[in-house]
DNA sequence: TATTTTTTTTAGGTTTGTCTAAATTTATTT
DNA sequence: AAATAAATTTAGACAAACCTAAAAAAAATA
């Protein structure tokens, strides 16, 4: 468990984010990611090659290795957990968390970040509602979907709200809608578009067309599971995608 | 507001915990507490100096001015807001909380600072007793005291324990003596030097003579307000100290 | 295919923060 | 007061992370 330098992970972090398909990343796409130049990005893809993070041969694009995917998780899970602690327990709003996450995630000790997410309550998905990896880089994809495209009795976690108003949150606030909530649509009304849905046993309720076409679900059952391949061995390694 | 480099940051940090008395602080001292070379802190001292927070001439020692001494409150209320939610929050030990702080605190976010502050209910003793400045740089300078040493009848403020042991803190846990508690001292009884306490308006209790020793508090009385001046002009101004 | 354009890398320079070794100033001893 | 010792500063180097400008390679186009 190497430490690794700020900006080095700002670096395997945009890498990263830039690869998620299997076309390799170039050196512009980075520059522009993280507003530097390309004469840089050179010079970390160098020093990411000679630590062992990064597949590389100049002039041909990049990725990370296995080891440099790990390393990678792991930012995301600070960030993602700070995130999470930001919007819920600082009230901050979930489009202010972003850049002081950006800041927290470089804090590594990993005590921290494991009693952050026992003290979080061990959430799964962020307030972007993107899916927070666990002490073992595990993370689980799901696709985002907007409350009005998710089918009858399909239980389902509140990941994101698209409008941030203050009166939206009122309302959300009201209906004890929050992040993280798991609920299911019962019954949807063809005159209005409005919909009855429940939160956990509870009795159900209705939430207008104007609401339900701001709150973004991730459906638990189509959860698939995602993990790295354990990094041991790591200048070969690929990550691996079970669809 | 100008913002510091982490470095930057640490040497104010380690002038303004040197320069306590009205000696002025060396380059040596410095040099010891970071952990670095005489030469190191010189050339940090001459940019200190450019940036209008120490007062500094060569070879004849130097100490924070009122801007310094502003920043570093800065620093310290970051610092210890952040050890009371590890301790509290996330509980950690009291024991472990100063290094993992001691990268938290570099993340300058006045917001965050503020809104961490709500959330921790405004404390006003971190874990090691030691007062956390407010929003403003205004802190309580208050001695700890041993609870043995505490006058009857005198509200007072848990600050630390100096034993960190399991045993302890299970008994501690017991008798809901937690960081903070405002207690004050009813009676003692000579023949084994045990004390009742009195926890807020609840029944008061007896703590062993062995216990009261490991106890230290803050006693809100003789808390003497203690605020730098207005820090508008800086390249002159000296800490003002109130006795 | 040859030429032009775009992308990437190299070469060399800057800033921050560190260091060692030498020079200077201050303090302490004889 | 002179000599020695200690503390401090200066001088010069180095690594990390960035930059600009020029060179080299790859891609696109005529």
């Amino acid at each position: 468990m190497l430490n690794y330098s700020t900006s080095e992970e700002n670096y395997i972090k945009a890498i990263f984010h830039l690869q998620q398909d299997d076309i390799p990343v170039t050196t512009n796409e980075v520059a522009h990611e993280l507003n530097t130049k390309a004469a840089s990005v050179t010079d970390m893809l160098k020093k990411l090659k000679t630590k062992k993070l990064l597949l590389y041969q100049p002039y041909q694009g990049f990725r990370l290795n296995s080891e440099g995917n790990r390393v990678a998780l792991g930012i995301i899970r600070r960030h993602r957990l700070w995130e999470y602690f930001l919007a819920e327990k600082l009230k901050f709003t979930w489009d202010e968390v972003h850049e002081v996450a950006e800041e927290l995630e470089h804090v590594s000790n990993k005590k921290l970040i494991d009693k952050l997410d026992e003290f979080l309550g061990f959430p799964r998905i962020d307030p972007h509602g993107d899916p927070i990896p666990d002490a073992n880089g595990k993370i689980e994809i799901s696709k985002k979907i907007c409350l009005t495209a998710l089918p009858f009795n399909t239980p389902a976690i509140v990941s994101s709200v698209s409008d941030q108003s203050g009166e939206i949150l009122e309302l959300l606030k009201h209906k004890k809608i929050t992040l993280g909530v798991k609920l299911e649509v019962k019954k949807k009304f063809e005159f209005d578009s409005s919909m009855e849905v429940r939160i956990g046993n509870q009795r159900a309720f209705t939430i207008s067309k104007q609401l339900a076409e701001n709150i973004f679900v991730t459906a638990i059952q189509s959860a698939i599971k995602y993990q790295l391949e354990s990094a041991t061995n790591s200048t070969n390694g690929q990550k691996k995608k079970h669809k």
